[in-house]
DNA sequence: TTTACACATCCGCCTATGCGGATTAATATG
DNA sequence: CATATTAATCCGCATAGGCGGATGTGTAAA
């Protein structure tokens, strides 16, 4: 899996797709919703809630490449954080309208223009 | 797979998991660009998106399902539009943020604070 | 009722991804 | 180097979910 950054409104269509799979899963978001403002090493994560340690790990890793969180080694610990984004930030009627700035659906809202433009009134109504 | 609703910031974390997996895919992502202001039937979708029938019909049925878009019949035509969200609106610091609104994650967050204090700076650093 | 159209669902196929135990790697410490 | 600790990765297995052609369903018109 590739690398991904926060924020990614300017991003390819499959990092968008990418950073929202990764919250498309409930141990995720309960980890994220850890790491809201504390800095945490995997340990804590797997005690808090009560996760094996691969899992623990594996999710972390899952959220790093997806350029939700971003870790630093500590002598024999992992300690993982937040990224930050680097604009302000809105939610989720934002979401969606935050679609159009991403260059593929942009396109395909031309498209659709076209589309409309042609049929007219011909089919459909 | 259950009916979701919009806005989720007092749901279950599976509904709000739920909600995210819909916008792991770059097509819903797409087609939810389209569907940012206007209603649209699904041949406008296929045809704006070059997707085969089954293709957008699928992914319309998972977006409805997940609380995303909503369809009306007319005719022989299914019409689909967005879930408007009846609170206000924030983005993607806030989508974290957010999450302790979850109670599950909230629950979490008490766990994590026992267990900090329990070590208390007795290992991890 | 037959036909046509728009759409939903079914189907087989394939990849992604979840799980958690076992193993490997990195970092101390003795 | 041997051992302990912490975390990453590997492994086999199971389910979710993507795809698009084929088929079924609802609606309307002939």
């Amino acid at each position: 899996m590739k690398q991904y950054k926060f924020p990614h409104s300017q991003q390819d269509l499959a990092d968008v797709a990418q950073m929202y799979k990764a919250l498309g899963d409930e141990t995720r978001l309960r980890i994220l919703g850890l790491l809201r403002e504390k800095e945490l090493c995997v340990c804590d994560i797997m005690e808090a809630l009560s996760l094996p340690q691969s899992t623990a790990s594996r999710h972390l890793a899952y959220l790093k490449n997806s350029g939700w969180v971003s870790g630093r080694r500590v002598e024999k610990w992992m300690y993982y954080k937040r990224n930050l984004p680097t604009t302000q930030t809105k939610l989720f009627d934002e979401i969606v309208n935050n679609l159009i700035a991403i260059p593929r659906c942009k396109d395909d809202s031309l498209v659709l223009e076209k589309h409309l433009k042609k049929k007219n009134k011909q089919e459909c109504e």
